[in-house]
RNA sequence: GGAGAGAUGGCCGAGCGGCUGAAGGCGCUCCCCUGCUAAGGGAGUAUGGGGUUAAUAGCUCCAUCGAGGGUUCGAAUCCCUCUCUCUCCGCCA
């Protein structure tokens, strides 16, 4: 949520950044809607204040042992004005508010502007595309060859975009989760945290994922409904939702190995092959809570941990800074990690990593206390994916692949392979 | 699933129709005292919002004692619904 007095102080600003993300705001609207609310909210104030101090005085009066009838008599109509002028204040406010949680955050001055990924830009590319002396095969084929990816299998049980691994396979995933959790807790000072997977309204409404994008999530038939995580950003970043922060335990750094749940509405067609796009996905999340202060330093450290993985796994990498027409709704500045995929002879995103602001603090009431004023203010939040699990395996065996389509286990795999340094059909 | 108890400020914990935005304690901040340390004395210390303002300074008003309704001139206190926590029983990995 942005914040409320930026949109009364100046507006145009805020409508001039809102447009390069491609969102136009009706500033006649908001400013109407808002005018309504202050004369409302006045009206109501000053109806209570009358209310509450003919109740003193009645109370004054009763203990006095005067008459109080007279009173009484008084402020007979007073609750029904009161009442009236709440409901129309609650009226104006919902509709305030609705508006406000479907606005996306501010980008940060340091983003390019641009309308969708085209104009994202290169920040820098690490390792060059892996080259072959044979005709490098996509992972399905790979994976299938191996016995380790079954498609068929896994769109009986559940439909389509389901993936069933098995066993080595299986296992190199596993290892990949594992590998990078143990990274990011020993190296980079993440605290490993277990979370749940479904998770209440209000989570969602932190984060950011609702009202506006109901849809992409998968969701329980509980009243108020329950959401399967799409993201393990949301348990993550929640855990400080009403909290005030002592800073001498900031700043938190979470990191959670979970799978990830999205209907992936509106991408039909996308990626129909292989374990690109899923409904069900493993991803180990970066969280990081800081102050206001250190929010941009953070996003760099961020940014580095899941790069580490990559250049660890000797996966060819480069890094984008979106423009402000391709970032995610709660985003203020992202950094993509794009791994090179020799199966599409193409970069795709692996880690999107992204510095949020006060945008969720706001929605989730997190704060800490700033020990030079003591006073509690907005954290600032941010994440990452360090990585997405899934579409590092297809990286991996993508890139790892020999002319006999076996693939070779990376170096740093081995320990959590039993020693395998070979995945081959046997 | 059944029975009971509870939810109050950064934390602990009183209050059980008006004098309570909330006693007391802890913590924290500032000051004093004590030649260090320990201890002692005093003052202050909830959050959000509106109006006013150059001001995130003052002043003032409103809201908030788990959430939402209700009763009442007046609710932290009474009633209803819900959520969560704890204890016991059942069931279960």
């Amino acid at each position: 949520m942005l914040d409320p007095r930026a949109l009364r102080a100046d507006i145009d600003t805020v409508a001039a950044a809102l447009k390069k993300r491609g969102v136009d705001l009706d500033i006649a609207h908001y400013q109407s809607l808002e005018e309504r609310r202050k004369n409302l909210q006045k009206s109501t104030q000053d109806l209570q204040n009358e209310r509450n101090s003919s109740a003193k005085s009645i109370g004054q009066a009763k203990s006095r042992g005067e008459d109080i009838q007279p009173l009484l008599d008084a402020v007979a109509d007073l609750g029904e004005r009161l009442n009236q002028a709440e409901n129309e204040l609650k009226t104006v406010q919902n509709a305030l508010d609705d508006l406000h949680m479907g606005l996306p955050n501010l980008p940060h001055p340091s983003v390019p502007e641009g309308k969708d990924e085209e104009d994202n830009v290169e920040v820098r590319r690490v390792g060059e595309p892996t080259s072959f002396d044979f005709e490098p095969q996509d992972h399905v084929a790979l994976g299938e060859a191996l016995n380790g990816l079954d498609a068929a299998t896994a769109a009986k049980l559940s439909g389509a975009r389901f993936t069933v691994m098995r066993g080595a396979i299986a296992r190199l995933h596993r290892a990949l989760a594992q590998f990078m959790l143990d990274t990011h807790t020993a190296e980079h000072g993440y605290s490993e945290v277990y979370v749940p997977y479904i998770v209440g309204p209000d989570a969602m409404l932190g984060t950011g994922q609702l009202p506006k994008f109901a849809d992409d999530a998968f969701s329980t038939d509980d009243d108020p409904p329950k959401y399967l995580i799409p993201t393990a950003e949301v348990s993550l970043t929640n855990m400080v939702a009403d909290e005030i922060l002592d800073v001498a335990t900031m700043p938190h750094q979470y990191v959670a190995h979970t799978p990830c749940f999205r209907r992936e509405a509106g991408s039909y067609g996308r990626d129909m092959r292989g374990m690109i796009r899923q409904h069900q996905f493993d991803k180990v999340e970066m969280v990081h809570i800081t102050t206001p202060h250190d929010g941009e330093a953070a996003l760099d450290r961020l940014t580095g941990h899941a790069e580490v993985i990559l250049q660890r796994l000797g996966l060819p990498y480069r890094v984008m800074l979106l423009c402000t027409g391709d970032m995610g709704f709660a985003a203020t500045k992202t950094f993509d990690l794009e791994v090179w995929l020799p199966g599409q002879q193409s970069y795709r995103e692996i880690s999107s990593c992204s510095l949020v602001g006060d945008f969720q603090a706001r929605r989730m009431k997190a704060r800490w206390r700033n020990p030079d004023n003591n006073k509690p203010e907005l954290v600032h939040t941010l994440n990452g994916s360090g990585l997405a699990v899934g579409r590092t395996l297809v990286a991996v065996l993508e890139n790892y692949q020999q002319a006999d389509g076996s693939i070779r286990v990376p170096e740093v795999l081995q320990p959590y392979m039993g020693g395998l340094t070979v995945i081959d059909a046997a």
